[in-house]
DNA sequence: ACCTTTCGTTGGAACGTTCCAACAACTATG
DNA sequence: CATAGTTGTTGGAACGTTCCAACGAAAGGT
């Protein structure tokens, strides 16, 4: 009869109960008898009715729905963290609404605005562009985790993420136990992560009595960027890079290899990240690799409790990097003559 | 004084008109008068006053959103796709919800059902594991796009996708130009386009003449399934692969470097898709690219048309892809010799 | 001076839920 | 036998919008 979608009082005139008792049994409620709930399941299920979600939002001035916002739906880095997120908030009956500003921090802003519109009862930002007060207004307004920065610290917002400075320190200890000296940076850009990497580098050069011989070459995240610094780099005639993540040092073994030298018989290579490309057998990158899907768990628990509990102080989680050895890195040559 | 957000009505009274007027304003009516709208506009700035998605939608009667299912987040394939559709459904002013089952059919069904209760206007699917039946079930109750895959054709349904066939052809007839006779396809397994690819290859190979010398070896979309195709491959002494996709691709040179042989010299690749980590310079693959971002676009201008104009008989689109010739592909060994 | 049109504005119904106070029909308690 | 719970059910208000019919005021035509 009616063309329009079937609402729960369609199904309530069907069941020959009243709306408020199709809804009660719609929603699990233990308060409905078994005999009425039967009877409203199926006609439920005769009339093909689905639950309409912006009523339900409106009414129960609850939406049951988080967002989050990844910096770059290109990047696989995000994808990894993103699996962690969906599965604990499937677990806990939240919706999650997926946006990528495609790193542009004017498409972020609309797009997060987009999803408070849509009463979202909090926020995951995997990585991000926005300016700090613009993030401190977005994080008064909603529960905020920030995961994979841990810059901008605020009294309402939880941090989740892996020291990279710490990381970067490990690839760089490593490196000098096979025996490298000549070690250099490439720098991923000027934003708080890659800054944070570079200083782990700097601190590791200096702990080493190595500071005299660090050098940092600026380049970016991207394989272009990090062709064109390990190009730049090579003048320095280094036998190992430190690079900023995982996607650049793969650039940067193609400018060494093009120029004629071998990886990692003639300088060894270390990205940063740990993303399942690397892993692949043509390229098997050393690696510092971050829990990716156990960053995004503990965004995902960790916002979850914030929305059950808002008056809960924010926390800064941070979780340990761990030095993927793989085939990119080797002894310098002539290391073993040159050992003490 | 009141704790909750500002409603449309608190800026009416704000501003001292109707919310009736509010609304018209905000929806950006022509026949609110200027100084109006000057107040309106200031009132909700100064309240800080935000839509609500869930209220619009319920009165509405339309959601003004869609909905996008991808195959697998992971796979830069999707996201690559996925850019086409986001730029022309933000031009059109819809919101997209994005959700990803992870290639789990069941997953996706549970996706698309929380999709369908927000009411979307739409659904985009970037590929799928659905059962056929399933899929006419949603076809019917939303318009739908296809995109990569045009083995199931509904009345109600649109596909965008590019000619598999034609496309694998392109590889082999390639190939043969450059003097190859011993192609071996690597096949992706049981799935529609695979399929599709695998068809072209067994054309191809008739249509030079070379029937008798065609191999098929079944693998997989990933990485790991084609190192171990391309592993028993080798024993067919190929001086040629044609790989199912990228990735697998990427995986096939792996398999062939270790067992000591070099790409191109002794055995040419050729992948399929065209994803930009293909494009890097130290994996230079030479591939069959289809036009990915402009897929995208034309399944969301297409599914934008079909929801404008909902009797509209629905369309089957198909892109020809390009053969993108780059490092991976070379003369077999003695190839001019032989020439004729 | 009167009727008609246009312009800007308004109150109220509707959208499909959830939530609450109320209630009838039983069951248990003293 | 009356009172107090308990169990299952109900109607109606509320949520924040959009949309519609209606309206007063100003402007135009005769």
């Amino acid at each position: 009869m009616s063309v329009s979608k079937p609402s729960i009082h369609d199904v309530a005139t069907l069941a020959n109960v009243s709306k408020s008792l199709v809804s009660l049994a719609l929603m699990g409620s233990p308060k409905v008898g078994e005999e009425s709930r039967a009877k409203i399941l199926v006609a439920a299920e005769t009339l093909g009715y689905r639950k309409n979600a912006a009523a339900r939002t409106l009414a129960a001035k609850r939406s049951k729905t988080i967002g989050v916002l990844v910096l770059d739906l290109h990047n696989p880095v995000f994808a990894e963290i993103l699996d962690g997120v969906q599965i604990e908030m499937r677990k806990n009956g939240f919706t999650t609404m997926l946006v990528s500003g495609g790193e542009d921090p004017v498409f972020e802003q609309s797009d997060i605005e987009t999803l408070l519109q849509f009463q979202i009862e909090g926020l995951i930002l995997i990585s991000h562009r926005l300016a700090p007060e613009r993030l401190a207004a977005i994080a008064a307004e909603v529960p905020t985790v920030v995961v994979t920065r841990s810059d901008i610290q605020l009294p309402a917002m939880d941090t989740v993420s892996n020291d990279d400075v710490a990381g970067t320190g490990l690839a760089v200890d490593f490196l000098v136990t096979l025996g490298h000296s000549k070690i250099v940076c490439l720098s991923g850009g000027e934003n708080p992560p890659s800054n944070s990497r570079v200083q782990g580098y700097l601190q590791a050069m200096e702990r080493n009595n190595l500071s005299e011989s660090a050098h940092v070459v600026p380049g970016g995240l991207s394989d272009a960027t990090g062709y064109a610094a390990a190009t730049k780099a090579l003048k320095l005639s280094p036998t190992a890079l430190v690079v900023a993540n995982d996607f650049a040092a793969m650039g940067a073994i193609a400018a060494i290899q093009e120029a004629g030298l071998r990886v990692p018989e003639d300088i060894s290579v270390i990205g940063y990240d740990g993303i399942s490309i690397g892993g692949l057998k043509n390229v098997n990158l050393t690696t510092v690799s971050q829990p990716l899907a156990e960053l995004g768990t503990l965004a995902a628990t960790r916002l979850v409790e914030r929305i059950n509990n808002p008056k809960e102080p924010a926390k800064q989680i941070t979780v340990s990097a761990q030095l993927l050895v793989r085939g990119t890195t080797k002894e310098p040559t002539g290391a073993t003559e040159l050992a003490n």
